[in-house]
DNA sequence: CGCGGCCTTGATCGCACTCAATTCTAGTGG
DNA sequence: CCACTAGAATTGAGTGCGATCAAGGCCGCG
């Protein structure tokens, strides 16, 4: 079930200028000048948790970036077992692959109610005419998205299921405050890791018992990291 | 330990006007006279089997054209052991991540006897802004290396071991005679699938028992494919 | 021939999967 | 307020697959 509701802007030129995560996102570099040529409107989008923005192989005409929430990429295996691809926070760029493609390469599935920026390609083709700076974020993006995933296959998918997890909960601390993690579901962390659920609970309460981590909910989805050199050194 | 071996040319614009594989790779769209106002050369790179092209964390001036041979891109972790992030292939380009970070993100090592073309960052810059067209052919680059990478993570690495060798065989298959099939070291495609080689070894020669494949050398390199449907069906 | 590198094969062990039962929580409705 | 439910997390018991350790074979090469 996809429910996206678009929200139309007053004007783009308000609206982009003023955007608390501009310094993030792909107008960083650009001027006034710049959005005032636009035709074609930028809308807000917002999808619920567990709503899917777009799925594997759809026509796609647009690219979005996150303000707010935390999308997944999924992709699903001919065995039904789903394998997540990446994680996209604040400030991240979805469906860059339907600049090159005109489709979108995974499922975008939001993890948490999430607001996003939808920038039809024909905005992006308009604004890197008249200013080519925007090629160079443009790079920027295709590297982050890259080097994510060569860490994943690098990092979080190599080792024993103690490594691989205690390298998973490092990567998923809050930003603002690292002594706090806000874990996914142990299913979904499964399929970052490429482990089932049952051990990712094991290894998770493993470092509880041991004194590495503190739950702070009863959901098993918050804790304080109390002992970050145990999870550094695995 | 690095042998390269540059070979400086008697000028760009009829040596790049006459590579054989033009159409496969970064200038495919420009001109004559784009490459007339080039005022760096782009050299010609040799790398010997198992030497290395350049380092992780190597500061990096230049990306690279691969013309004859094979690339692996290695991550090495903490613990000492490898892991395989791409293959790179006639055509493939190598080092796109130096554009952004000015330095190479994994180490580079010749499977094969390579012959690369080394083209600077400043060249690239050159050519950017007189022919727009190729940041396009550049996105599509960086559209390759990101798909690439999605795929070993849902494909190659995912699933029991035999599922992951039978992939991975149908992956490196010839590009000319589909019936046959090239490997690598059991260590390398262990490093690629995230098994030892010894698992490796037993999988493939289970296949070669029931029928799925014949070897065409003694070293177990060369084999070909008897039952592809056997390989494809897994 | 001897040597080194790589591949193969065997035997054993342990970790993570599987199957299953239980607990816990949030949400719902009487 | 409590009963009930659905969904998620936890925990246990048993098994099997792939890792590990070890030995031997094959090939190219000096």
């Amino acid at each position: 079930m996809i429910q996206i509701q678009p929200l139309t802007n007053a004007g783009n030129l308000a609206h982009c200028q003023s955007c608390g995560i501009r310094h993030l996102v792909l107008f960083a570099n650009l001027v006034e000048k710049d959005f005032q040529a636009l035709h074609t409107p930028i809308d807000e989008v917002q999808v619920g948790q567990g709503e899917q923005l777009f799925r594997d192989g759809d026509n796609g005409q647009a690219i979005y970036t996150l303000r707010q929430g935390m999308i997944k990429l999924v992709k699903r295996n001919p065995d039904g077992r789903d394998r997540i691809l990446r994680l996209l926070r604040i400030g991240d760029v979805v469906g860059l692959e339907s600049m090159v493609t005109q489709h979108y390469g995974s499922d975008a599935v939001a993890l948490q109610p999430s607001t996003l920026c939808r920038i039809p390609l024909s905005v992006i083709q308009e604004l890197a005419l008249q200013n080519p700076k925007l090629h160079v974020t443009l790079m920027e993006r295709w590297y982050q998205a890259l080097k994510e995933a060569d860490d994943w296959l690098a990092e979080l998918n190599f080792g024993s299921a103690r490594k691989r997890v205690a390298r998973l909960i490092l990567r998923l601390r809050d930003r603002l405050d690292p002594t706090r993690v806000t874990l996914l579901s142990r299913e979904d962390m499964g399929s970052i890791s490429d482990l089932t659920f049952e051990t990712v609970s094991r290894e998770v309460n493993r470092f509880v018992r041991e004194g590495a981590l503190a739950p702070s909910d009863k959901m098993g989805r918050h804790y304080s990291i109390k002992n970050e050199a145990l999870l550094q050194e695995i």
